[in-house]
DNA sequence: CAACAAACGCAACTGGAGTTTCATTTGAGC
DNA sequence: GCTCAAATGAAACTCCAGTTGCGTTTGTTG
């Protein structure tokens, strides 16, 4: 339904273009000093039409959410679980690390925490995501690094959860230092049998 | 700085009257529906008096995580490691799942992607508390449960990091089952070395 | 190219969050 | 129990996010 009018259409090129202007305004100023007014006179369209079109802020990083989910992201493929699992961390410290990247993500996060819409366009998105890294996991079981058995889902929630949980929770700085033991760690308890689709307790 | 005043004064009676309003509204109407108004007049009290002490809805809920900080929690001693840990991890878990702890917490957490005095309030918050549990971790290493050098904040960030994950990015349910698992998880990591002082790559 | 529905722009309007001003009350100190 | 500074209450005010109404533009259909 992104496409629902033709691309070159004027419908397609202000959601563009207000698109363009939100993720500007939020590299610029943040979540917090963004408004739809100074979105709409950027993207040089009337602010009603944001308010028609988006109804809120929240509206519009939902949106760009959507837009991010439709980027494929290349998964990495060393012929080591470990490497992979590090690379894929250091590209989510990456992604939180950049403003322009992680602003509609956290803001995405911030507005789940109230409104359902954007959670559920949260859910929605990581659900794709982690299932997508998974194979990553699957191929290392079918090579015998990891013990059958392994819920591959379960692996790409431990290597990423210590990352967000700095970046949402605690505050703690981030680094590639971080991605580093997330992902042995992360191997480390899959190797140990912890991340199981059959829990054995 | 919270007895400046006596405990019986009016002061003191306000501040109190205020964050249960609050506390109730939260857990009513949730962060999005509280408004300033409808605290101050549940807490017979002018609006002027909560702007003029807290500022705004976020300088409420920060004070809010100051009282919960304020409040000792016990901490699991049974002599096993992972029973402690799953002790720990399944307190996370019934703290989020309940509406009324939960949302002085998970306000402040997407005030503190907007609001710099609400992250550090929550840093703060977090670095004690993990830093509390993580003596449970040190008296598993003196044990032998766990290898010497472990880093006992990192092992217990490795409990809680999961079940954060999954409340705030993810979205999915939460329940003991996760608990069990992150303990699990948790341990694993600390007995391959995964969570040392001083990682060995 | 004529017709028409949908999307848009513009300006005026609305409502509520947050501020300001000043009179009043509280409670600590003497 | 008197004094005074600080805290509070009440009401009027400002400001801006979000809405509404209506005329205009766009682009699709036949």
């Amino acid at each position: 339904m992104a496409g629902t009018a033709r691309p070159g259409g004027r419908t397609a090129r202000n959601r563009a273009a207000v698109l363009d202007a939100v993720r500007a305004e939020l590299a610029e100023a943040g979540y917090a000093g963004t408004t739809v007014d100074r979105i709409a006179q950027r993207a040089g369209v009337a602010k009603t039409t944001v308010y028609r079109r988006w109804g809120s802020i929240e509206g519009l990083v939902v949106d760009l959410l959507g837009e991010l989910s439709a980027a494929a992201i290349p998964l990495p493929d060393t012929g080591d679980v470990e490497s992979d699992l590090r690379d894929l961390a250091r590209g989510i410290v990456a992604l939180l690390q950049d403003p322009v990247d992680s602003a509609p993500v956290t803001a995405v996060i911030a507005a789940a925490i109230h409104t359902p819409a954007a959670r559920q366009a949260l859910t929605d998105f990581y659900a794709a995501r982690i299932r997508h890294a998974a194979h990553l996991v699957d191929r290392a079981v079918e090579r015998g690094q990891l013990p059958a058995g392994t819920d591959a889902v379960e692996v790409i929630r431990l290597v990423g959860a210590p990352i967000y949980y700095r970046a949402l929770v605690t505050g703690e700085p981030i680094d590639d230092a971080v991605a580093h033991r997330a992902a042995a760690a992360a191997v480390a308890a899959a190797r140990a049998g912890a991340a199981t689709t059959t829990p054995d307790h």
